[in-house]
RNA sequence: GGUGAUGUAGCUCAGCUGGUUAGAGCACGGGAUUCAUAACCCCGGGGUCGGCAGUUCAAUUCUGCCCAUCACCA
């Protein structure tokens, strides 16, 4: 029977850049999701900015532009970031859309009739300069406790004690640096000590994971409090209807942003709304979170669904924090991580197999350390799965023109690959990833066993092997297939690419019991670069660099960087054709280019070797630096260079069509 | 401070409800091989399973205490 499965990650707040911290949740979430998918279920996957609150308006204020122009353009990046890293939302939608707004006064007004809404005095710090409340962490003082200097309004980061600004000795607005006064406003709170019955029984129902049950029996236990969802102007967000002047606080509307995604999505691809989220709707509801937001997760939000008429979610999924080398991700250190630093030194795809052979059904903190990631994406990827079809392919074009055997030399071992999927099927459902990429490399093992043991090269060598040798590598091309089906969930982009390569259609689990037999697959061309150390250094480099200038880049340009229009006209750009190239011995990574570009032809040796093949080259046309000092290099001497894109997959930069050799490039 | 989680080979981690000589991958040493981007295959060294007590015929696995690390405190 096919499930209806709606899937979400929690909202990336619209203040600050995607990073890999964020991206364990986006990559569990969408792994799964991909899973549901393949296993012929019908599941959507929808997410959104989480765009309101103060810090977004103070940000906007700060580069002088309204909140939603800074909105739409973290919205933008956020989008671009999350594609690269092939997260498939089947929508990427904004807290900030009519569907939220009209769904969020709905939920207040149904949760006002059903006597949920309180309103009471509240006395807060007040800004007087700025004419604003000021949320905790706009508040700095000396911490009561060990009297460290300039800590925060909630918390203290030298001694870790929690505290009321109220406490904080010599308090001051981080704002505007003046002294805050007190001032009181009403307040509207939903009374959720009146929802504690319902929340623990829902807590049994969910099923929650036993550290987030543990939690919620400690929360029971102390008491539910009421909790404030209103804030006072200046705010970026919705008013409250009926109100003067107040907002709903952030955390209020930024779940009802999860309805208000599907909902935007549902009109657009024709589903019917309430058979997700009405009162009693069978289909399956799914929120993939961090440890950090359980409480609004598990007892807010279903205390608001439950009461404003809507379904609860069927399970809530909490997983723990990203460390770098053991430790809290740091600015300082560099480990602070942005999603986009880490596309310019490594393929996404390596970071979504790490992460997969990490990943667990705990809410355990997962750690990078990027020794163990190198040693994971190359022995795992490169060496054991990559390896089996990098070295039975070219056999297979050799020898038979690139088609397979229309029978197996070993049935049995395919079978062993087959009856692998339940356990794989049942690790990912489970969301224990760890345990399937265990599984699967046990059997990426089991098929480069099986090559060595049956030596295809030896047998190419006595041409009345050739049925065995045809059958054997039939057999290894198939268990590779099977490996790519079962890592799909995790290496989408590269299982499209072999899927290219074997010339099959997309595949789903319900593939893993045929083989490809009598079948012509295309000619191999490598899948996957190894990854380096060297990459992981700069890349920590480029994030520890990027905090010193991060601020001054957003209002100037940096003098150091910027150069002048005449400095760039210095550089002798100008278009080539490439009449040859050839490898050039003794290197591993150069190539020799004999470019033409008009009135003369130059010799150029390009480290390009990795990403193109000699022969897929001539007659290219690519761009040169032709006043370059000629250098003088081991294996003769270099006239040039030629441009491109990219540090490991490395990407030549071509003119358009027409472009005639020699054209000089302003 | 309160609460929780974790602590198994150099590194990253498996070890289900307690039961024969504690496992894997990587790293390391030796060998074999050359199809594969030095990848793959075989063999090996290496662990008082954080410490101390207790329950038990038997504890890495259960209980208590201690130590260390990490996280959370709306």
């Amino acid at each position: 029977m096919t499930r209806k499965i709606l899937v979400t990650s929690a909202l990336p707040y619209a203040n600050g850049s995607i990073h890999l911290g964020h991206l364990v949740e986006y990559i569990q979430t969408d792994i799964w999701v991909r899973f549901q998918k393949m296993q012929g279920n019908e599941c959507y996957y929808v997410c959104a900015d989480d765009t309101h609150g103060t810090p977004v308006m103070l940000r906007a204020q700060k580069e002088g532009i309204t909140p939603e122009t800074l909105i739409a353009r973290m919205h933008t990046e956020h989008l671009s970031d999350f594609t690269s890293f092939h997260i498939s939302f089947d929508n990427y939608y904004s807290t900030n859309s009519n569907e939220n707004r009209a769904l969020s006064e709905s939920v207040f007004k149904r949760l006002q009739s059903a006597n949920l809404i309180s309103i009471r005095e509240v006395e807060q710090f007040y800004d007087p300069e700025k004419k604003m409340f000021l949320p905790d962490r706009f508040i700095k003082g000396e911490c009561p406790k060990c009297h460290a200097k300039d800590q925060y309004g909630d918390s203290c980061e030298v001694c870790g004690s929690a505290y009321d600004p109220i406490e904080l000795i010599e308090p001051r607005s981080a704002i505007s640096g003046v002294e805050p006064v007190r001032k009181s406003s009403e307040h509207y709170f939903f009374r959720l000590s009146e929802c504690s019955q319902f929340l623990r029984k829902y807590a049994t129902e969910a099923h929650l994971q036993p550290e987030a049950a543990h939690k919620m029996d400690e929360w029971f236990e102390q008491g539910l409090k009421d909790w404030d969802i209103s804030r006072d102007a200046p705010y970026f967000g919705f008013e409250i209807p009926g109100t003067h002047e107040k907002y709903f606080y952030v955390w209020l509307d930024a779940p009802i942003g999860y309805m208000a995604s599907f909902m935007n999505l549902a009109k657009r691809i024709s589903l019917d709304f309430g058979e997700y989220w009405g009162a009693d709707a069978k289909n399956e509801l799914y929120h993939f979170i961090g440890k950090d937001i359980l409480y609004f997760h598990a007892l807010f939000w279903p205390a608001t669904l439950h009461y404003s008429g809507f379904r609860t979610p069927t399970r809530i999924f909490a997983h723990g924090f990203l460390t770098v080398d053991g430790e809290k991700m740091s600015k300082s250190r560099g480990t602070f991580i942005t999603a986009r630093s880490f596309l310019e030194h490594f393929n996404p795809e390596t970071l979504r197999y790490y992460f997969a052979t990490k990943l667990t059904n705990h809410i355990e903190d997962i750690d990078l350390n990027f020794d163990n990631f190198i040693s994971r994406v190359n022995s795992d990827l490169v060496g054991k799965f990559i390896n089996i079809a990098s070295r039975t392919a070219g056999f297979i074009q050799k020898q038979f023109q690139g088609k397979l055997a229309s029978t197996l030399d070993n049935p049995g071992l395919l079978e062993t690959f087959s009856k692998a999927a339940p356990i794989i099927s049942d690790a990912y459902e489970a969301r224990e990833y760890s345990r399937a990429i265990r599984e699967i490399m046990r059997l990426s093992d089991l098929a480069n066993l099986y090559i060595d043991e049956n030596k295809p090269w030896i047998m190419a060598k006595n041409t009345n092997e050739d049925k065995r040798l045809h059958e054997v590598l039939t057999v290894a091309i198939n268990a590779f297939r099977l490996l790519t089906l079962y890592l799909k969930p995790v290496l989408p982009a590269m299982a499209e690419k072999i899927e290219a390569f074997l010339q099959i259609p997309p595949m789903g689990f319900k593939d893993c019991n045929t083989y490809l037999l009598d079948h012509t697959i295309a000619p191999y061309e490598h899948l996957l670069q190894r990854v380096e150390m060297e990459n992981a250094e700069k890349l920590i480099k480029a994030n520890r660099d990027n905090l010193t200038s991060t601020v001054s880049r957003e209002i100037m340009p940096d003098k150091d960087i910027s150069i002048s229009i005449e400095d760039f006209q210095r550089i002798d750009l100008r278009v080539a054709q490439i009449l040859s190239a050839e490898i050039v011995e003794g290197s591993d990574k150069l190539l020799r280019l004999i470019l033409d570009i008009g009135e003369s032809k130059k010799t150029v040796l390009s480290g390009i070797r990795t990403s193109y093949s000699p022969e897929k080259l001539t007659n290219r046309l690519v761009i040169m630096v032709n006043n370059l000092i000629p250098k003088k290099m081991r294996f003769g001497l270099s006239e040039g260079m030629v441009l491109t894109a990219g540090d490991t997959d490395i990407f030549l930069i071509a003119p358009d069509i027409g472009a005639k050799p020699g054209m000089k490039i302003h």
